[in-house]
DNA sequence: TATGAGATCCGCT
DNA sequence: GCGGATCTCATAA
């Protein structure tokens, strides 16, 4: 079902342009949805941050496939972050999706995200992988026609950038993109462990 | 409210 | 063997 043409046509643009627009699109996965409140863009080999910097590798396969694949990934050993594929073949780029406001099947949600409020259902990436009962199955899957859907939003929304979340490297690049004002979005937080001087450890 | 550290698994070197 | 695109609880200010 190809009933979102602009989708595909907006996912070979470039990825920091996709992510922005990505914001206010709603992705489902069964009775599950959200829309999209703030997300990450990570690039190729010129981003050092990014999974396909060093080239491809079993984990991130999926990052140089299709276009509008979903890359998931095990993050920590328990949490799962879910990305949507971008750029041309041989270009590798992705968009992790970080947080969303629950539009859909937010009772279902509840019982995966017991005990917190619902804006808190998908605030994060591990969250809303949970929220929406993303796993690593779903890796390589199409967001055009599979499991999870992604509808692309109707226009652009204004939104806020900054530095990526928990990135170490490549610290300049503000890639993060997010609806201000949205209690769903994440709080930021700098890269742990910033190694501030030469010293070892001090213990 | 802000900061620190632990939990826990897989892929990469 | 080690580090990571995280989350949550606990403690300090």
């Amino acid at each position: 079902m190809s009933d979102s043409p602009d989708l595909s046509a907006l996912l070979a643009a470039p990825v920091q342009e996709v992510a922005a627009r990505l914001l206010g699109a709603v992705l489902s996965h069964g009775d599950v949805a959200v829309r999209i409140t703030e997300v990450e863009a990570y690039g190729g080999a010129d981003d050092p941050a990014s999974h396909a910097a060093r080239g491809r590798t079993t984990r991130n396969a999926s990052m140089f496939g299709a276009p509008g694949s979903l890359y998931c990934y095990r993050i920590y050993g328990m949490h799962t972050c879910a990305n949507v594929v971008t750029g041309a073949l041989g270009d590798p780029a992705a968009v992790l999706v970080r947080a969303g406001e629950v539009v859909a099947g937010r009772s279902r949600a509840r019982e995966r995200r017991a005990g917190v409020s619902d804006h808190e259902l998908a605030r994060g990436p591990g969250n809303l992988c949970r929220a929406l009962g993303i796993g690593l199955e779903l890796d390589g899957t199409s967001l055009l026609d599979g499991p999870c859907h992604l509808e692309a939003a109707s226009r652009g929304l204004v939104h806020a950038t900054s530095a990526r979340v928990g990135v170490r490297l490549a610290p300049t690049l503000t890639w993060r993109f997010f609806l201000p004002g949205e209690p769903s979005v994440s709080r930021y937080r700098a890269a742990a462990t910033p190694r501030v001087d030469g010293r070892p450890g001090d213990t």
